[in-house]
DNA sequence: GGTTATGTTATTTC
DNA sequence: AGAAATAACATAAC
């Protein structure tokens, strides 16, 4: 479930509620009070790379999705609730995923451009901020959700093989105009693959995250855990250059 | 039954 | 104290 792409698509498929009175709040989440949230008018829904807002005047429902997270939309699941709203023209609920009730002004805690899909999200700040820790590995750079929001591992994979860099490249010896360029790739990617969700395209067309053979060299694709924390990594040791420093 | 996994955060360790 | 490693959590598939 859980990249950026997919967060905004949720909320594109919740978006009928905003405006509506919550008509019943439930569910196992600690630390919300649902009395509180009975009776609230929905003002918005918001995303941040992989957090999904509910958004109250006083307040908002913060829902992450995590690993296993699910949802249903007018429909239930055989699992814990976790949160679950009611509304007039439908219901929402959550499962397996960590919710949380932040108090007003929580906004002031994001910095929303950060988003690799807010409409604001600059690559030369990125880019600044990248090189700031010249010496990590681009593959947890790109995981950073300081540094892109809502990149999660598909992606990470997916657009270091596009621009053919390999995952244990150091930050700082890349040439810029090739992290100009993944930057750029990362935005122009998470758009796309929004853009399949919003057209009914189920799951997404890896090229290389979890696959076997590349495409480009048929070649077998190494599978690794790399940075830190090790994360899976899948890529080519033909295609994707490793840049490190010559000593 | 064991391993793996689209992720983050709390706790422990150095 | 603070950085870094480890554990924890939830769930389905192979």
């Amino acid at each position: 479930m859980p990249e950026g792409p997919e967060m905004v698509f949720l909320k594109e498929l919740a978006e009928p509620f905003v405006g509506q009175q919550v008509w019943e709040a439930r569910g196992e989440a600690k630390g919300i009070s649902f009395d509180r949230v009975k009776g609230q008018v929905l003002q918005d829904i918001k995303t941040f790379g992989k957090e999904l807002f509910f958004c109250f005047p006083d307040f908002a429902l913060r829902v992450h999705l995590m690993l296993f997270g699910k949802y249903s939309i007018n429909g239930e699941l055989n699992r814990v609730l976790q949160l679950g709203l009611v509304f007039e023209a439908g219901e929402i609920n959550f499962y397996a995923c960590d919710c949380r009730l932040l108090n007003a002004p929580w906004e002031d805690q994001y910095d929303w451009p950060t988003d690799v899909l807010h409409p604001a999200f600059d690559p030369e700040k990125a880019l600044g901020k990248l090189l700031r820790s010249p010496g990590r590995f681009i593959c947890d750079a790109l995981l950073d959700q300081t540094l892109f929001a809502g990149v999660g591992n598909g992606l990470k994979n997916e657009v270091l093989f596009r621009q053919r860099i390999h995952p244990e490249s150091q930050v700082g010896e890349i040439p810029a105009s090739e992290l100009r360029a993944l930057i750029k790739a990362t935005q122009a990617l998470s758009a796309e693959y929004l853009e399949g969700k919003r057209h009914g395209e189920g799951e997404v067309h890896w090229q290389a995250y979890r696959q076997k053979i590349c495409p480009r060299d048929r070649v077998p694709f190494l599978k690794a855990k790399l940075g830190k924390p090790p994360r899976s990594c899948y890529f080519c040791a033909l295609c994707q250059r490793q840049y490190l420093p010559d000593w």
